[in-house]
DNA sequence: TATTGCATTGAAACGCATTTCATAAATTAT
DNA sequence: ATAATTTATGAAATGCGTTTCAATGCAATA
């Protein structure tokens, strides 16, 4: 393979010359401008981009961090993610973790290591000491609420937006309510808990253990609550259910066990997917594809201005009424 | 940021024993490795990889050219090369194309700058020949039936495929038959076509340009697919569809239209996501996972042995009978 | 004791493009 | 016509880790 000092002895001119040719930076004589890209021509050439990342220190790549891709949840901020990187001449680098702390850390790693110039940490199980450390090594921005200034973040209040489900089934008559959710840890799920708390506080009633269903990412996942509230004594009359995917699996698995909505459980999910729609899922829109955008636009504007300040930015939600309550 | 250089210098060694040192290479005196891990330790010093990847001329990331990551179709198949990738110690490099040619190029030039060790091709519009100019500059693996020897691609027969699920519908009496498709152009949809054709013409039905339906991809478009259905004098009496999410929304649109499955219309489609099985729709399996796994295998195996020979894996497909049909 | 061989270690070359600095030539301004 | 700019161009430094090659030291075999 060719090399710039190649390009440049065929070309007859300097190095200098032959990369302000392949920059298009001015001040070069359009013959000698001319030569240079023969000589690409001829030998062939295409740059090395590694050697160009270790020369400019940057990368164009910015890491993403999450569990797994095969979610709609974390494809549709992937998605927002690639459309604003794609309009920026930016790549992405996969880092998927399945929550794994050492995968977590090698991430981190890589960000210190200038594999990437920033790092948009989707979800996370790592705390919040570890990757402090990281902070001078490039702009990390996370996706769920930081409750903390000094790291970038655009989030959506799990808080709020739980309570709100809350309220509006309470505002329904509804007071023994469980939820689904895809695992209790994580700073998301813990405010979601702390929403469900205090809304049955509000009202006197208790939370009880077994209405909360843990593990619940997909329409699989939907059985199996169907199967464990069939088997249950005394059941919630409503679930708040933190995927669509999940409430799809319950109103499709009820129907089966005679487990209607709204009747015989009234369901309110989250995410607003197309299959909420086809199944008049009562849902709450979470602007996923939105959250991408912004946080590349976030990790994007750190690099080009190279200020770091922290800034939170929260995004809206909003209930969609259907005919699941 | 310290560099390797200076850790020599502090621990009192040349770099080639920090070198040694840090990539864990026999033959250093215990307290020389002593001391250079101290003077890492204490100049915090972390490699670059950039300089890494520019000295050995690998960087352990491959690439993955897909037109979109929010559709099921493509994120099972990335979590299966994730996976195989993860195992191996590799990152994955995303390039998001939206079919743009210019954009598949892009991927391309990268493998050739020594961006990525090797590259697989999930979809493309691409068109052969121009592939075949990057064959030198690393293994590229093609998700789809290469028909052609003299390059690596893990595929399903979607012909054979297609097949399949127009002799069962018509086994089952149906001769009136259309189809849904994500795109026209594209090797599997020409496949898919023909074999469309083929099974019509066996049962002397000639192929009607009103009963394909292009463009269907998720949930929403099956609500298009159902409202066209509707608006017809004469309409299919069964569907073939080529994803599961169409299906579904065929079925669950259909259902608000007093267009019931199999009654009014008979659906078999593929994928066999979890939302087939909710929704008893038939459906034909498609190995998605197992796709990326293979990919990413095969990738990784030129990569170790430096053969580039060509081959072509062929992947089983399996119909599920259900309850669309 | 002489010799083969492994254990250790460092200097220097290598991979390659970018960028700074100094210089020279050509214009424009005064 | 002279000073002040602007245009053009190359040498050399820079970013940084890996790897080869030669050399030295020390132990084991002949």
């Amino acid at each position: 393979m060719a090399n710039i000092r190649e390009i440049a002895k065929l070309a007859g001119v300097s190095v200098a010359t032959v990369s302000r040719v392949l920059n298009d930076y001015p001040y070069v004589k359009e013959e000698k401008r001319k030569a240079v890209w023969e000589a690409v021509e001829k030998l062939n050439y295409t740059k090395n981009i590694n050697a160009v990342h270790l020369a400019k220190g940057r990368t164009y790549i910015v890491g993403v961090m999450l569990p797994y891709v095969n979610h709609p949840y974390f494809s549709a901020i992937v998605e927002g993610i690639s459309e604003e990187a794609l309009r920026c001449g930016y790549h992405l680098l996969l880092f998927q973790t399945n929550y794994d702390v050492q995968k977590e850390l090698e991430a981190l790693e890589m960000l210190r290591m200038k594999q990437v110039d920033g790092l948009i940490i989707c979800s996370r199980t790592i705390n919040w000491e570890t990757l402090e450390m990281y902070k001078e090594d490039g702009p990390i921005v996370l996706c769920e609420d930081a409750k903390n200034d000094d790291v970038l973040s655009v989030y959506i209040d799990h808080y709020e937006a739980f309570l709100l489900g809350m309220n509006y089934l309470i505002g329904k008559g509804h007071r023994k309510i469980g939820y689904c959710i895809g695992r209790t840890t994580g700073i998301n799920s813990q405010n979601r808990h702390a929403a469900y708390s205090d809304a049955l506080r509000k009202i006197d009633e208790t939370p009880r253990e077994d209405w909360i269903f843990d593990h619940c990412l997909d329409i699989d996942d939907g059985k199996r609550v169907v199967n464990a509230l069939c088997s249950m004594k005394e059941r919630p009359t409503a679930l708040l259910v933190s995927s669509d995917q999940v409430a799809a699996g319950i109103v499709l698995w009820g129907q089966s066990k005679g487990l209607n909505a709204p009747d015989d459980l009234a369901l309110v999910s989250f995410d607003n997917h197309p299959i909420s729609e086809a199944l008049s899922i009562t849902t709450i829109d979470l602007p996923l594809l939105l959250m991408g955008q912004r946080a590349f636009q976030m990790v994007h504007n750190c690099l080009i201005t190279g200020t770091m300040a922290g800034q939170a930015e929260k995004l809206p939600v909003r209930l969609v009424e259907r005919r699941s309550v």
